[in-house]
RNA sequence: UGGCCCAUCGUCUAAUGGCAGGACAAGUGAUUUUGGAUCACUCGGUCGGGGUUCGAGUCCCUGUGGGCCAGCCA
């Protein structure tokens, strides 16, 4: 189901690995609110990811908060997982289950000193912890005794105290980068009943608390979230290394999908609501799935839509071309197809005489391979659809205009005779003639602009149609100025007098049909009756006629992004560092740049900035000293990498071994790519002649050691020979890499490059 | 005067130092009793600058741009 991403990067390794036996996920939405387009995405990772590794998924209410979290919307929320086809077995979960475990894990960490109740009230303590750019400091209160927090968290949990006047918070870093460091909050004090545990509570944990610990309760491997959670984490990592042991859940993050023309914010959803500017959650207008589903969209064509957008670590915005492609593909072999006429026009067929005729009509076209028809009746006097015809035709019109003809669908040819018009001038009506021989083949002599759809109008059923399109008239309303309100689609819902076939009558009334040359309709599942037909247009036909005159879209996205480029190329001068050394440092630098080292001023600079860097590089190039450019190359380039924050060089690797790799390299024992190699191994402690000798790493130089294996390489691919000698060169990278694999990486590259090139001639 | 994360066709995404590929969108043609679908083809991209390397979208530095973090929300 799921695509390839980083996080299945991690989870092949982490199963190759065994640090799990299988994995489990979670989907953990809150209570508070109807699941939307956004809610699709996040659980289809969730669940797709289970599936694929044939682990185990949960789907577990977020319930930390009692204010707005309701049943109701539980179960709406468990309602539409359902209906997208998700499935959890027995495991469905509420983090409310885990009160009582959660409140035992407090206690823990308040006897280990890890928490402790404070008593400042609210904007005090926002106030100590400081801001982004100051550390937060401690607390008065920060260090009571064990037995005071306990006494006081317990007299909490009793309901002795009022809502703010203490809370519990774990006992971190009040100064740490990170804020959600400082001392983060884990259970508040709120005299509110819950949905589901009552009044048997009136303290309630915390997202930060709640979340990790019932991961962990549920043995969840992989828990995965959106990116406004990545600070989160280093909470997650605290609480659980301190509370489980391994192994323990750990968690991801993704970007979040948005989609153009939508927007998916609790607060503009409820906005829309309570305005009146759509009829209620489930309105098709809505992103919800509730309003998705009344649309008429099936759950088939949003996982499809989700299995095609890509998982990143970067927030996007998606094309609603896809989510409309995947909703027509799906409805294109579901969808039988009927005709309906939104906007009539009526055509008196002025040589039909007699009664009705009733023809037989595919409901499949041929590229579909389905079989079935209904019988369709003819007569006198029809309906077509106004935007079929047109008096005076523009370019390439290829429906009725005066004296043309056209095929009706399933029916015959016929001819325009004659315009009827009223008072004001408005077409009214049009007589025509048809061709009794033209049922089923073409007429030699007569030369058809195209076929349209039609109805009796003795025989059509009245429906009102639903003519439902994108909610917004902006790709971003968000990034709009003013209200999103203001760029709501007016035309998001036009409502259409018009008929539909009488075979309707005879199928079940969640059918989807495609009402031919219009859109995929079906009957709205609330307002839709026998006494009144309202059929909801899911989504229209790609029509390049209706569109063929709005095509700038993709133009000006450019011309604006090249504006965008132009603008950021202006500015940017680096920041020279060497300003803010100290005379040691500059007299360092001078050093390092002058004959003895010959150092390029920029490696000298990175490698000064960093004291315990450059006291490295001199004892190793002390331990070296042939290569000193090389050496600083290592240490900046691939050492340095390899350290975490305030991680010391040599704790990585000893000076003495960095110059033996050094001097190993300089000396042509092995090449670069080797080099690599070792060095990673090196990191496990060996050296790297060890590693060498023990491998057998050494270089090939040798040319007649290298022609074979060129030879072989390009004996086997004659095709991208031939490509090369034809212009394609990019694909010496590709000789390249086959040679290097041949010779097991110990090649002199230098030297293949020229055989090839040669051998290429 | 902080920390963290991110940057590939118009959009979404792949390429795990070795041929920049796919899907959607767009365009052209074939086909068509749907201006649908299908098929074929085309267009189009590694944010800028430096460095490492035989070779960089990928590694390092830097600039630019974007996002997140100062709820007793999640």
């Amino acid at each position: 189901m799921v695509s390839p991403n980083f996080i299945t990067e991690v989870i092949d390794n982490d199963l190759k690995s065994e640090k799990y036996s299988e994995v489990v996920t979670r989907f953990p939405p809150e209570p508070n609110g109807y699941a939307h387009i956004g809610h699709t995405y996040a659980s289809f990772i969730d669940y797709g990811i289970a599936k694929d590794y044939g682990g185990r998924f949960h789907l577990r209410m977020d319930d930390t908060n009692p204010e707005g979290e309701r049943m109701e919307y539980a179960e709406a929320l468990i309602e539409d997982m359902q209906w997208l086809g998700w499935d959890w077995g027995e495991h469905i979960y509420f983090a409310s289950d885990y009160y009582d475990q959660l409140y035992a894990m407090a206690i823990r960490l308040i006897k280990e000193g890890k928490a402790y109740v404070d008593s400042l009230p609210e904007d005090a303590i926002s106030e100590y912890r400081g801001s982004v750019t100051e550390p937060g400091k401690e607390s008065p209160f920060r260090n009571r005794n064990i037995e005071e927090n306990l006494e006081l968290f317990e007299r909490m949990r009793a309901g002795e105290f009022k809502e703010g006047e203490h809370i519990l918070r774990a006992k971190i870093d009040m100064a740490n980068p990170n804020m959600k460091l400082r001392d983060p909050i884990l259970y508040r004090i709120l005299h509110q009943s819950h949905y589901r545990t009552g009044d048997k509570w009136c303290i309630y944990p915390m997202y930060d608390y709640a979340h990790p610990l019932s991961d962990a309760i549920e043995g969840i491997t992989h828990s995965l979230c959106s990116l406004e959670f990545v600070e989160n984490r280093a909470i997650y990592d605290w609480l659980v290394d301190t509370l489980f042991e391994e192994p323990r859940p750990r968690q991801y993050e993704f970007g979040r999908r948005s989609l153009e023309y939508t927007i998916v914010s609790k607060r503009k959803l409820i906005q829309l609501v309570d305005g009146g500017h759509v009829d209620g959650w489930d309105d098709p207008r809505m992103p919800t799935l509730a309003g998705l589903r009344r649309r008429g969209v099936t759950p088939e064509a949003i996982r499809d839509f989700a299995s095609r957008v890509g998982t990143s670590r970067t927030n996007r915005t998606v094309d609603i071309a896809l989510l409309e492609y995947a909703i027509r593909d799906d409805l294109n072999h579901r969808a039988p197809r009927i005709m309906g006429v939104l906007e009539p026009l009526k055509v008196v067929i002025s040589n039909y005489e007699g009664e009705t005729e009733w023809l037989e009509a595919d409901y499949w076209p041929a590229d579909i391979g389905k079989a079935g028809s209904r019988k369709l009746p003819f007569g006198k006097t029809l309906y077509i659809e106004q935007e079929d015809f047109s008096e005076h035709p523009p370019k390439g019109f290829k429906r009725l205009s005066p004296g043309e003809y056209v095929r009706l669908r399933h029916a015959y040819v016929i001819r325009c005779d004659e315009v009827v018009k009223d008072a004001s001038g408005a077409v009214t009506e049009l007589h025509c003639s048809y061709f009794p021989n033209s049922l089923g083949e073409n007429l030699k002599s007569i030369k058809i602009k195209g076929a349209i759809h039609w109805l009796s109008a003795e025989h059509a059923l009245k429906a009102e149609l639903r003519l439902y399109d994108r909610l917004f008239t902006v790709p971003n309303p968000d990034d709009e100025e003013g209200s999103f309100i203001d760029y709501l689609n007016p035309d998001a819902l036009l409502i259409k007098e018009g008929f539909v076939e009488a075979s309707v009558l005879d199928d079940p009334e969640s059918s989807r049909y495609q009402f031919e040359r219009q859109g995929y309709f079906w009957q709205d599942p609330e307002d839709s009756s026998l006494e009144k037909l309202v059929f909801n247009r899911i989504i229209n036909l790609k029509d390049p006629w209706a569109s063929r005159k709005e095509k700038p879209k993709a133009e000006k996205k450019a011309e604006l992004k090249g504006m965008q480029t132009k603008v950021a190329a202006q500015v940017g001068e680096p920041l020279d560092p060497v300003l803010s050394f100290t005379v040691v440092q500059k007299n360092k630098l001078e050093r390092l740049q002058s004959k003895v080292f010959g150092l390029s001023h920029d490696d000298a600079v990175m490698l000064i900035a960093d004291t315990s860097l450059v006291n490295y590089f001199e004892e190793t190039v002390l331990a070296y000293p042939n290569n000193p450019q090389l050496t600083a190359n290592w240490i900046i380039n691939e050492l340095r990498r390899e350290l975490g924050p305030a991680e010391s060089p040599a704790s990585k690797l000893k000076a003495k071994n960095l110059a033996e790799l050094i001097e190993l390299i300089d000396q042509e024992v092995i090449n670069n790519r080797i080099a690599k190699e070792v060095f990673a191994e090196m990191l496990k402690g060996k050296t790297a002649r060890a590693i060498v000798a023990e491998k057998g790493l050494e270089q090939v130089t040798d040319q007649s050691a290298l022609e074979p294996l060129i030879d072989k390489v390009l004996a086997a691919n004659p095709d991208k020979v031939e490509a090369y000698k034809g212009g394609k060169t990019g694909l010496s990278g590709f000789f390249m890499g086959q040679v290097m694999r041949e010779s097991g990486g110990k090649a002199n590259p230098q030297l293949v490059k020229d055989l090839i090139e040669q051998k290429l001639q």
